[in-house]
RNA sequence: GGGCCCGUAGCCUAGCACGGAUCAGGGCAUCAGCCUGCGGAGCUGAGGGUCGCCGGUUCGAAUCCGGCCGGGCCCGCCA
């Protein structure tokens, strides 16, 4: 990872240069040239100080790239200066020097993964009501946390990743009315998952008959006080069915790549009291108030963030809002309340680490959560004004909290309307959004199951004596690695029109492109007599622009996952291995290793395969893209 | 009525935070090529653009500011 040293030398030489010429306040900022015969890294500091001193930028640039090539004769990495006529002083890399360095680095395990202790940071994603199957609008909140998870981890933060249950909720107690009060079975047939059949099969029937019989929504109510009593038979039977649909979401989580360190249960949350406490809080401070007239009379109120109306908080009937529970939620991530929780493992089955959740009674786990420097909200940006309110009854709380609480919002997935068609579902516009009471979604198991028969097919075309459980485990990565890269790709604040047919893709830029760029690497390697070994004698004979494209973007993962970090936004990462996988094949196209008839440059490029290859994996891995030797 | 987001070729999209360099990068689709070669899930080339519109700031605007148009979402004693 010499990039950063790289840009750090030019940083200085540029503005020792400019100091030493006179140019006190010239600063020294750098970018990447848009074409890369300009140069490595290129500098407009001439152009910007031009007017101030009196001078035109292309003589300015001349002036202060003599300069900087003077100076930058005792750096380790700068290779050349020259100015260009439009005002741009362009830095150009040693090239063997930096060559040596990043691929012995790298090959010495180097990949830019930050050692030092950062902030605690709670992420909290996929937030899945128990009650049905991830869809696909899910499975973008599951990739666009987990990628971050993943990607806060390599820059030393100590995260943890939440995953919130509304076990207490309306559409819980749907399920369970259809179950207690409409005699559905609450056994799947044999061979259907338990959250799809409780989301294909119950949820939407449920919804469907209260239209017609109101008799049943009042079944709803008594579930859900129950349900919120916390004990009972009915809470009982409903913890279980919870479990049960919990369980199934899981193994698909898993499937997709994703854990999570804790589960926090909305009914512990509830009875936890943490809320009373914020509640009598914010009562004492003025900021809520009875109201004793109006509509809202008898309700407990606080003012809306934009207009500065009454919001509800505490119905008339004593019971809190939904904003109300992810205040204390919110509170007890950043540290502002006392950790009212105990915690167990829940399932010790996760791949990677164990699951704990949070208990009211006892917990025998010596871990810790909550109390977080910094959380993190992937929630979809419908929630944005609610999320607003949370923050702003935390600053109420405690002055400048907010700054500590982040939603991380990201548009919705909706249907093409040919999905939708093929839904059984006409349509007017061009896309519909996704509804799960009327049966208008796409599960994430029916996609990966597709993407996982269309992968199948290719694999076993190239791979005709293998065995069945290779190319099916090998099918799997492919289907996980396409719709990951598919649905964290696109900006988070643009809306996804899915479409099956065109999600079904491996071509292009897309997933199974960087699983199949980084086989090819490997088999390379794999097939070779040669050593990958580099000196600074064989780095000179990588003369190739290919080469040297390739060098460049493979010690640039650690920026890529700087600028991922601080905006929060994990796609840096895929575009980064993207881009790294173009640089690849164009490498792999126009120059030959194994072919190479001289030993030493033949190795130096094994060196190059290998390093890049692994820096391949490693930012596949950081947006949870799986990595395959072979496929 | 108030608030948030989006608008870049036939379609999808990058670039916008921090304004710069000759061709505004990719992908799909279309057309023309590249397998006795390290894997063709690849590569090369061609065609395709009023960066929604108008104005402002600037030496310079897809990028910043203002207005407008078009589209999506949110503003409940639902969750």
């Amino acid at each position: 990872m010499k990039f950063l040293d790289f840009q750090a030398e030019v940083e200085e030489t540029l503005a020792s240069a400019c100091r030493a010429l006179g140019y006190k306040d010239a600063g020294a900022d750098v970018s990447l040239p848009p074409n890369d015969s300009y140069g490595d890294l290129a500098s407009a500091v001439a152009i910007r100080i031009a007017k101030d001193a009196g001078r035109s930028p292309g003589d300015l640039a001349v002036e202060i790239g003599a300069k900087a090539m003077d100076l930058a004769r005792r750096t380790k990495y700068i290779g050349g200066v020259s100015p260009h006529k439009g005002g741009f002083v362009n830095f150009g890399i040693n090239r063997p020097r930096f060559l040596l360095d990043a691929i012995n680095g790298i090959l010495a395990g180097d990949l830019g993964t930050t050692r030092e202790k950062g902030e605690v940071v709670a992420v909290e994603h996929t937030n899945v009501n128990p009650n049905k199957a991830l869809h696909i609008g899910h499975a973008r909140n599951l990739v666009l946390g987990d990628s971050l998870v993943r990607v806060m981890r390599y820059l030393g933060q100590r995260v943890q990743a939440l995953n919130y249950v509304d076990d207490s909720g309306a559409q819980v107690a749907d399920i369970i009315v259809g179950f207690k009060f409409m005699g559905l079975p609450d056994e799947a047939p044999p061979g259907a998952k338990y959250d799809v059949y409780c989301g294909d099969n119950v949820y939407s029937r449920v919804t469907k008959e209260y239209e017609t019989r109101p008799s049943l929504k009042e079944k709803q109510s008594l579930v859900l006080k129950e349900i919120e009593k916390g004990s009972g038979e009915l809470a009982e039977y409903t913890r279980g069915i919870v479990r049960k649909i919990l369980a199934a979401q899981l193994s698909t989580c898993w499937r997709l790549g994703a854990t999570y360190d804790l589960l926090n249960w909305e009914s512990q949350l509830v009875h936890s009291g943490m809320w009373e406490k914020i509640f009598e809080s914010l009562k004492k401070m003025g900021y809520v108030r009875l109201q004793t007239q109006g509509e809202n009379e008898g309700c407990w109120v606080i003012p809306d963030p934009d207009t500065g109306e009454e919001k509800v908080v505490v119905r008339s009937d004593g019971t809190a809002v939904y904003v109300a529970k992810d205040i204390p939620y919110a509170a007890w991530k950043i540290g502002l309340i006392g950790d009212p929780f105990g915690y167990e493992v829940y399932s010790g089955e996760q791949p990677g680490g164990p699951l704990y959740s949070t208990t009211l009674s006892g917990g025998k786990a010596k871990v810790h959560f909550g109390g977080a420097e910094l959380a993190v909200s992937v929630i979809d940006a419908r929630q944005s004004y609610l999320q607003k309110i949370v923050a702003k009854v935390l600053d109420k709380f405690r002055e400048g909290a907010s700054r500590r609480y982040v939603h991380r919002g990201y548009e919705v997935v909706a249907l093409s309307k040919k999905t939708a068609s093929q839904l059984g579902f006409g349509i007017d516009g061009e896309f519909v959004h996704m509804s799960g009471r009327k049966g208008l979604y796409v599960n994430v198991d029916t996609v990966l199951d597709r993407l996982k028969e269309k992968a199948k097919a290719e694999t076993r075309r190239r791979n005709l004596s293998e065995a069945e459980g290779w190319v099916d485990e090998v099918a799997e990565a492919v289907a996980v690695a396409a719709l990951r890269y598919e649905l964290l790709k696109q900006d988070p604040d643009k809306m996804i029109v899915f479409d099956m047919d065109d999600a079904l893709q491996f071509q292009g830029d897309t997933g199974p492109y960087l699983v199949y760029t980084y086989a090819r690497a490997r088999r390379i390697l794999g097939k070779t007599e040669g050593r990958p070994r580099i000196t600074l004698e064989s780095a000179a004979k990588l003369g190739k622009p290919q080469e040297a494209r390739l060098a460049k973007k493979m010690s640039m993962l650690d920026l890529a996952a700087e600028t991922a970090g601080e905006f929060l936004s994990p796609r840096e990462i895929a575009k980064f291995a993207h881009e790294l996988a173009m640089d690849f094949n164009d490498f792999y196209e126009s120059v030959p290793v194994n072919q190479e008839p001289d030993q030493d440059t033949r190795d130096a490029r094994l060196a190059l395969v290998d390093a890049a290859s692994r820096v391949l994996a490693e930012a596949m891995r950081l947006i949870g893209v799986p990595v395959k030797e072979r496929i």
